[in-house]
DNA sequence: GGGCGGACCATACCGAGGTTTAGGATCGCA
DNA sequence: TGCGATCCTAAACCTCGGTATGGTCCGCCC
């Protein structure tokens, strides 16, 4: 709508969204390709989970296509290592013969969807496009984050310190009490972040703390 | 002004947990009945999703145990409809012979987990278990946006349109002008709004926002 | 009509927030 | 040894936030 983000780091979400597929079997896997081709989508597939791992992934919205049954490993195993590497892309699971304590394992593991082979295209198209929009809301709220946390890390201990107390809603002359200084200085320390985290106004700084889960914790013991 | 801050609004999760059963077989209801009871947990069944209906829901937290199957109706249709109803209970569903596609729906909407018969008595206990956490824990956050939303219910609509602006960042005189009202009016209307949410600095205030998902939509219509 | 609450405004006062200018002290590094 | 970053403080000055006192106007309900 409005609100112009005023961050000039617009530079991700530009790249069109991309499907992975894995499957061994390549047959498969060119049916995949083509489906999506079908209707616009960039797809890269691969024929093992390996093989996956070695491509670069791109900063754009994507999502995976993972049949259950893999050559070496499970794509429930597959599902873990990636959340253990920290590589968070939504999964639509593909079975020709799952169970459904497997089916179960893998949503709560956070998979988007499971089809069970033969499914519909259009049920397949279905869950690639919800699954692009969770990647793609998921890619723009990780992004905001990193940012402040950029800023964040350009301040020094004692802003921090003072940047959690004064988000907590003490006054200055109680954070200059709380860790022994001068209310002048705690002034000073408070136009050095609302000028490094690029807050225009108290409520500004706070959100930005909330995000960034700020609370006494940077400070120092408590009683 | 009314202004009575302390609300005796102490009085819920002070219930023990409970665990709801709905199946329309007698047998499977007493094995679980007694299961549950060995462990300390009250039981409540049911032989119909009607009858479920008609039980007024303790304050506590709790969980809903489902055949998929149900007499007159699907697993999955009472879970929307409870969805629709408002009422929000986690649900873990059994069945004797469900598919991949009945599971897949039931979690996407929600559900905690999904065992089928015959399943280990430990299996539903750690599902339970996990259930009453969950139930728990937004049962917590529900009763605290609750109180929230009863002292912004005692907020004239003049105030709440100040908070939205005051959360939002501006000051106090931009506010006037916003709104074209004279800068002391603002401050007063602030003084009120601060008292009457119980907030003890604008961090606070800016928080509480956030929890009621205040922006500038309750205010005027804008460009 | 009288009481009540909401909304509005003025004057005055004071405490809190915030900047500028001008320092001093310590520490690590080139 | 000099430089820069960090951290600390002071005095002066101004704006902003917040409260109190006192008052007007309007609409609603008994």
């Amino acid at each position: 709508m409005n609100a112009r983000p005023a961050s000039p780091s617009s530079l991700a979400s530009v790249e069109e969204p991309v499907v992975f597929v894995i499957d061994d079997d390549a047959s498969v896997r060119e049916a995949l390709s083509n489906l999506f081709r079908s209707v616009g989508l960039r797809v890269e597939s691969f024929g093992s989970a390996h093989e996956f791992l070695q491509y670069k992934l791109p900063n754009a919205p994507s999502c995976l296509i993972l049949d259950i049954r893999l050559p070496r490993l499970s794509g429930l195993d597959f599902q873990a290592e990636l959340a253990k590497a920290d590589i968070h892309i939504p999964i639509i699971f593909m079975t020709g013969h799952g169970d459904i304590p497997m089916t179960v394992r893998a949503m709560k593991a956070g998979a988007v969807d499971f089809l069970t082979k033969p499914f519909r295209d259009q049920d397949m198209l279905d869950a690639v496009t919800a699954a692009i929009e969770r990647d793609r809301n998921s890619r723009g709220e990780a992004m905001v984050l990193s940012e402040l946390q950029a800023l964040f890390a350009t301040l020094t201990p004692r802003e921090r310190q003072v940047m959690a107390l004064v988000t907590s809603g003490l006054m200055n002359k109680q954070i200059a009490a709380e860790i022994g200084l001068a209310e002048i200085t705690v002034k000073i320390h408070r136009g050095h972040i609302m000028r490094k985290m690029g807050a225009k106004s108290l409520p500004d700084l706070v959100r930005m703390a909330e995000l960034l889960g700020i609370g006494p914790a940077s400070g120092r013991s408590q009683t």
